[in-house]
DNA sequence: ATTGACCTTAAAGTTAACTTTAAGCTTATA
DNA sequence: TATAAGCTTAAAGTTAACTTTAAGGTCAAT
């Protein structure tokens, strides 16, 4: 197979290949006598997983750790992968309390400006300052 | 007041108040005869203004579409300021969205593995690959 | 034979929001 | 007076995950 048919057969571009090969997430393959190289039904697991673990928020450093030495022989580190599984749980909730605090926030700014306006006070450039809603 | 007294009462550093008039997001202000920058009070509001957008999420560019030209005698743009509070809440919540679905399938995937194992079946490198939950 | 699709590499560009560095004034302190 | 803190500028560095470019070799089809 060539990098050509591994992008298309896995949807990754064959330049991303490339790259995740120079990161040392692919495997550097063999090649062809033109130099070419050469991907195997195992490339396109890899890249499976790789994709897999994109999905789930991993970043390509973080796949280095636990993905990176998932040779045939050995498998993957159990104990490793569910440690990386629950620390990244712990990012996804902390990023969403941040984000439902600044939602908050927007919203009770958003009541904050209706409600002045409507009472025709035109406070101009003043709206916009330190403490939009009682947080922090 | 010099920029390191400024940067103290906003709690910004100097470097990026400068970095901040760089982007056009505060204004060039006076000089002194020794070429220091002299700020005054609406310095420090414009920058409160800026670090509360910043709180609520609003990227730089932004910031210099709504508040860029709030000066004093026009005020803010009330629509135009309500409209971007509209898109940030879409934004955040298609954010929100994205990580709600980002912890579910890591949920799945990691109960996946546990019963798996616990099944005794060593799946090796096949755990984790391309539908860890029956998403997409 | 030549056009076009596909492969190769290394290096530079992208985006955001800064931070760091370098090189050199000015000002305050001991 | 010397030294340290603070100010100036312009430019380069940071991080992530690619993408784009440049310059060139190979392969399939007409």
């Amino acid at each position: 197979m060539k990098i050509g048919e591994l992008a298309k057969a896995s949807g990754v571009p064959a330049h991303t290949i490339r790259f995740y090969e120079s990161k040392g997430l692919m495997p550097k393959v063999t090649r062809g006598m033109n130099g070419y190289r050469v991907y195997n039904e195992e490339s396109l697991e890899r890249l499976g997983r790789i994709t897999c673990a994109k999905r789930l928020g991993f970043t390509l450093e973080d796949m280095l750790t636990v993905l990176a030495e998932s040779n045939p022989s050995e498998g993957l580190d159990h104990d490793k992968l569910i440690q990386q599984l629950d620390t990244r749980l712990d990012e996804v909730e902390t990023m969403m309390k941040g984000l439902m605090q600044q939602r908050e926030e927007i919203v009770q700014f958003k009541q904050h400006l209706l409600d002045t306006w409507s009472e025709g006070k035109c406070v101009r450039t003043n709206e916009m300052n330190q403490t939009p809603t009682s947080s922090s």
